[in-house]
Order: C-alpha cells, then structure tokens, then sequence
DNA sequence: CGCCCTTTTGAAGAAAATCAAGGGCAGTGG
DNA sequence: CCACTGCCCTTGATTTTCTTCAAAAGGGCG
C-alpha cells in the first residue's frame, strides 16, 4: 500500500528518471480509508489535500435536483483527485468510493515541491487532467448510442488496467447495473437489456462482479474505442 | 484586436497586478483570421501555438462515424485552446469558426515566460482548464432533460459575455438550430420544438441571431444553474 | 431459512429520431 | 424590380429508443 501506482501511473505519461520516481514515492502522506459506498470527498467542500487512489475504486459524481445522479468518471488505483485545491476552489462534484478505498492525502505544499523539483512531474500532472477532459470529451461524443457508450466503458476501463490487448481478459467491476447506467446516462433497466445484446453478441460476459472480455477487437469496433487517445 | 480580452479572461481567474496585465498584453503573438465555418484546428494536429480568441464565436467539437458531429464546447472572445502543445499531444478535437475569428498565436515559450515570470498567471491558466472540465461535467450532468440542458447552454453562454443577470438582455447568438442541437446531443428538428417550449414559455426568444432572454431569472430556474461555479 | 439487494423480464408510456414537406428570408443575377 | 436559389426554420406523421411501473427470479449472508 504504497504509491508506486501512482508513480506507475505517471510514468504512464512522461518518462521518469530512477530519483523523480523515488521523489514521488517517498512524498509525504497520511492514509484514509474510505468504506464501501460511501463519499470520500463531498461536493462543495474544498479539500486540503491531493487525493491519490491506493487500493479499490472510486468515481466521481454529480446530483440532480430530482436526487438522481450521473457519474463522470472512474478513479482506479494510481488515480488521483482533489487538483481543486491547486485553485482553491470548492469541488463542483463529489468522489464515491464503489468498493473499500484507501487513498494517499498528500499536502498541497509537498505537491509544489515535488513539482519545483522536478518540473517534469507537473506536466504529467497536466496530462494527467487532461486524460480526463479527453474522456469527458469522449463520454459526450459517444452519449447518442448507449450500446457503444457502455461498449466504451468496458474498452476504458480495461485499457486504464493495462490488460493485455488480445484474447480474453477478465478484471473485477466492482459495479452494480445501477452504477453502469449512471455513468452511461440510461436507468438500470435499460443498462441490462444493453448488456444483454453485448452478452448475447458473443463480446462480454458479467457474473458476479467479475467482467470478461471475450472478444476484445470486435467489442473495441462496437465502441469505437481508439487505444490511449 | 489585442490581447485585452484575454487577460480581462485571465483576470476572472485571479487578480492580477498591472504588471502582470501588461506582461500579458504584451505577449508576442502573431494573427490568424479564419472564416466562417471553417476549421482553425484539425483534429490529430498538434498546434505549435497557444491560440487566443481576439474575435469571433468558435468552438470544440468531434465526429462521429456516420459523420454527425458533437460540440463539446465554445470558445469565446478572450478564450484560449490549443493548451494540447504544452503536452505535446494530438488533438483529440478539432475547433471550427461559427463566425469570421481572429486568433492571436502564442508561440510556447512566450507563455513558459510568461508563466516563470507571474506563477500566478500558471495558476490561472490551470483555472481555466478547470472551468472548462466542470463545464464538460456539467453538460454530462444535465443530459436526460434536452430543455434543461437547452436552458443551461443559455444561461452558460450568456453569463461567459458578462451580461447583466437582472431584467432582460440580448446578444447575438451566431448558431443555426443545427449548431445547437449538435452542442446539445438532439437533432436540429428536436432543437426546434424545445426552443419552441422556451419562447412559449415567455423565457427566451431567437430571431435573425439575436437571442433576447426575456426572463433571465425563469430561465435558470428551468436550467437548474448556478452562477459561476 | 428468510431477508435484502441486484438482476431479469414484461408491458405501457414518454421522449427523441427519422422522414417528409412547406415556408421565410437574404443574396444573386437577369 | 422581381424571380430564382440556397439555407435555415417550422411543422406533421411515423418509428425507434428509452423510461417508468411492476413483478418475479437469483444470490449472498445473517
């Protein structure tokens, strides 16, 4: 439980020298946990700390008035959350913890002089945010077919966890129809009868809480889904 | 045509002292004119410059695979892209030129001057990189109800001109109803029978691109919006 | 076992897309 | 000056997609 992963997942950016990786893994940090299904990072509130994702997954969110909510994207282990501090602005959404979540919190002014240090990072820092606009970008380019946004989803996240590219892969989705369909946009019920053509298309398979990708290239054709953007 | 824009924009984000003020209006920069309904940035390009708006309503948009499009967002006087150069990478959109624009063109490593010169303005420009993320995040949030998200667009592109939030105000809109329903995920027929519902609804009204809020206060209501988030 | 949460399926209704046809208005050219 | 043309807006009718409401079936866990 340390952030290698986070080292890992800015390496995934720029290339890191042996002692920039060293600066980010020996960062100063407290630990918290967050339970299963609960806020981890409330919206509004403005949080003192750089959030980074050690172990579970969480995703970020937003409500609506008539108490529905749409997710807007996942936080997987080497991820991080609350940059709002950087601009000191309260979150405009909230962070979830799907399964059992411990996150690095690791001060603002650490941050600067890892950044000072080694300037390098702080660009991977803006890669890094924006990867994410990019995949909102995506979500909203995709939302007028919810077959190829759900199709896309499981694309994302199965790149994000750097699985192999070819056959069969399987990973944990720690997420319910309900979680699916408010990333995607659609009501639960509507999520099923998706995942069932997928299912039925002979490209994914959903069984307790575990989701195989049987058939990669021809799901990836479904989504559109270009490798790393 | 100056840079004046630009740092007013800037200004929104922080306070900036006249040095910094003018440091920023005194950028090198060159001019680019693009007409209407072209392209100012290909899509996979990698801009070797920051570009301003000077004038001109742009916007961020992606095609699909059948050849529809979706906006992803607008670029109005004073606003920035092209922040891909900083990382590097390739666009993943492209921006097109509702009206005629003029763009100043900043090489790179005026703003690295810049921003070494007044961090402060760094901040800024993360700021707004920010703004833009909430933006995305809330048009995906606002999805499920196209009066809503109609409504919103409204209010977004009306309070982005800093026109006054009390009694009725106007200002050219130089979208077709195709533009629009493209920013809002509908067809441009649907567009037409929302918009239909707001100007019956005695909150807006459109003609000969002048869009005219009847009642501002109505109109965010309906678009659940809250001022500058 | 019984309970709760989730998945699955059905049927009816609402929202939006699609298809199709007019209508207004500005610009162009005879 | 007027007809022509092209673009955009408007409206109607039909079909598809998605939601809503409802109910039953599965699965994990005390």
């Amino acid at each position: 439980m340390s952030l290698t992963l986070f080292a890992d997942s800015i390496a995934n950016y720029v290339p890191l020298a042996k002692g920039e990786r060293q600066l980010i893994e020996g960062l100063p940090h407290i630990t918290r946990s967050v339970a299963r299904r609960r806020e981890a990072i409330r919206r509004g509130s403005t949080p003192e700390y750089l959030y980074v994702v050690l172990e579970g997954w969480a995703g970020r969110y937003g409500l609506r008035s008539d108490g529905s909510r749409r997710l807007t994207g996942f936080l997987l282990p080497g991820d991080f959350c609350g940059i709002h501090a950087v601009c000191h602005k309260p979150m405009d959404h909230a962070i979830l913890a799907f399964t059992k979540c411990n996150f690095a919190l690791v001060e603002q002014k650490y941050i600067d002089a890892l950044v000072a240090e080694a300037p390098i990072i702080g660009q991977a820092l803006w890669n890094a945010k924006l990867r994410d606009e990019i995949r909102l970008r995506t979500w909203l380019l995709n939302s007028d077919d919810s077959l190829r946004v759900y199709a896309h989803l499981i694309c994302e996240l199965h790149e994000r966890q750097r699985l192999p590219a070819e056959g069969s892969s399987a990973f944990a989705l720690p997420l319910t129809q309900e979680d699916i369909g408010d990333a995607l946009g659609i009501t639960a019920v509507h999520t099923n009868r998706i995942m069932r053509k997928l299912r039925e298309a002979g490209l994914i398979a959903h069984k307790r809480g575990i989701l195989t990708i049987t058939d990669i290239s021809n799901l990836r054709e479904v989504a559109h889904f270009n490798p790393s953007p």
